[in-house]
RNA sequence: GCCUCUGUAGCUCAGUCGGUAGAGCAGGGGACUGAAAAUCCCCGUGUCGAUGGUUCGAUUCCGUCCGGAGGCA
């Protein structure tokens, strides 16, 4: 039942690393359509916040998966891989090329390695009991219970590890199946779709840096402050309150923090992403990386793309 | 010019009654299967300002010099 792959352009990398512009520039060139792939930009709201492209950026290149989800939803991984195949398939029946950016490891990986989610729901007041049990009884009593229902993954997930301790603990009360099992059993085996992957990034990290406490400044010139001000006043948030950008403002809002203490704030934790974001990606082998710094001409950039993207022959 | 305080990790500072040193923050590495911009794990050698002296041995004591802060003229 091989049918046949659709090719996949993906664009990942940290946060400022230039995924967005070099998508719609690769989409251009491939007559291609975006497909982000960024848990924040998912959401209705926080525009500037999340770095969302803007019309005039996008340049008449359709982007998909963006400003899709309501703010007080809890959109999820499996959501996303649902989604995102969708419009793969979408947009390759239209004779566009499918480019796939952005710096959400776990959306990209799910998707790419066919990752399954349709065997294990979730349940909101499962979490929510296992949530009140840790805060009353204490994480390592959720911790002795896991160690003798899937000792497996006891092993793996650290006793401090709470959010990973309930979800293991969830999946087991809901199938029956233990975390570890269920894992296996969901591992896709192979990538869905003829693969070209691109990463960006820096060789040296102190210029990624730079470039991400740059971004705070044109954000807050670019209306950061009043964007977050009032979905912070008016809207309730799902999982979008984990924003960065977002979140580190609130103390701002509430006068409990000076402004400049929660622009620090915001400048730290998107260094902080970056780096996990990198350790996400580094891993996989099938990235050819780009140094920005390196490179440091965008002709050149799209050129090496060009090359990279003959040369897997996905095309 | 004189007096006092001070100079230890990228930053803020502990400390060694003389046996070459350690916290917080920053930073680095890693994990990740329905919260993932989340959640969590691991990682601390640096001419102890410079130089001379005392000493078996000095970052620690003494002298001098250099840098910083304050005070008195």
């Amino acid at each position: 039942m091989p049918e046949k792959k659709y090719p996949l352009l993906v664009v990942v990398g940290p946060t400022a690393s230039g995924k967005t512009a070099l998508g719609i520039a690769l989409a251009k060139e491939f007559d291609g359509e975006v497909i982000s792939a960024d848990s924040m930009q998912i959401y209705k709201s926080l525009d500037i916040a999340t770095a969302k492209p803007t019309a005039e950026e996008m340049d008449g290149v359709p982007h998909h998966l963006i400003s899709i989800a309501d703010m007080d939803s809890e959109f999820s991984v499996a959501d996303y891989v649902a989604l995102a195949k969708k419009k793969i398939e979408e947009i390759s029946l239209r004779g566009k090329l499918p480019i796939l950016v952005g710096g959400t490891g776990l959306y990209v990986n799910s998707l790419i390695n066919d990752v399954n989610f349709d065997n294990a729901e979730t349940d909101g007041s499962v979490r929510k009991r296992l949530m009140a049990e840790a805060e009353e009884k204490g994480a390592e009593a959720l911790y002795e219970r896991l160690k003798e229902l899937d000792p497996e993954t006891a092993e793996i997930v650290p006793v401090q590890n709470v959010v990973r301790i309930i979800r293991a603990l969830e999946v087991y009360e809901l199938t029956g199946i233990k975390f570890s099992r269920y894992k296996e059993l969901n591992k896709g085996d192979e990538c869905p779709y003829k693969l070209c992957m691109i990463g960006l990034n820096y060789k040296d990290r102190q210029k990624l840096y730079d470039r991400i406490n740059m971004r705070v400044d044109v954000m807050v010139e670019n209306g950061m402050l009043d964007e977050c001000r009032t979905v912070f006043e008016n809207e309730k948030l799902g999982t979008a309150c984990q924003a960065i950008g977002y979140k580190e403002l609130i103390p701002y809002y509430q006068g409990t923090a000076a402004l400049e203490e929660c622009l620090d704030k915001i400048r730290l934790s998107s260094r902080r992403y970056a780096k996990r974001q990198l350790t996400w990606f580094r891993r996989d082998e099938r990235i050819n990386w780009i140094y920005m710094d390196e490179i440091n001409n965008f002709d050149k950039i799209i050129e090496i793309c060009k090359k990279t993207v003959a040369k897997s022959k996905i095309l």
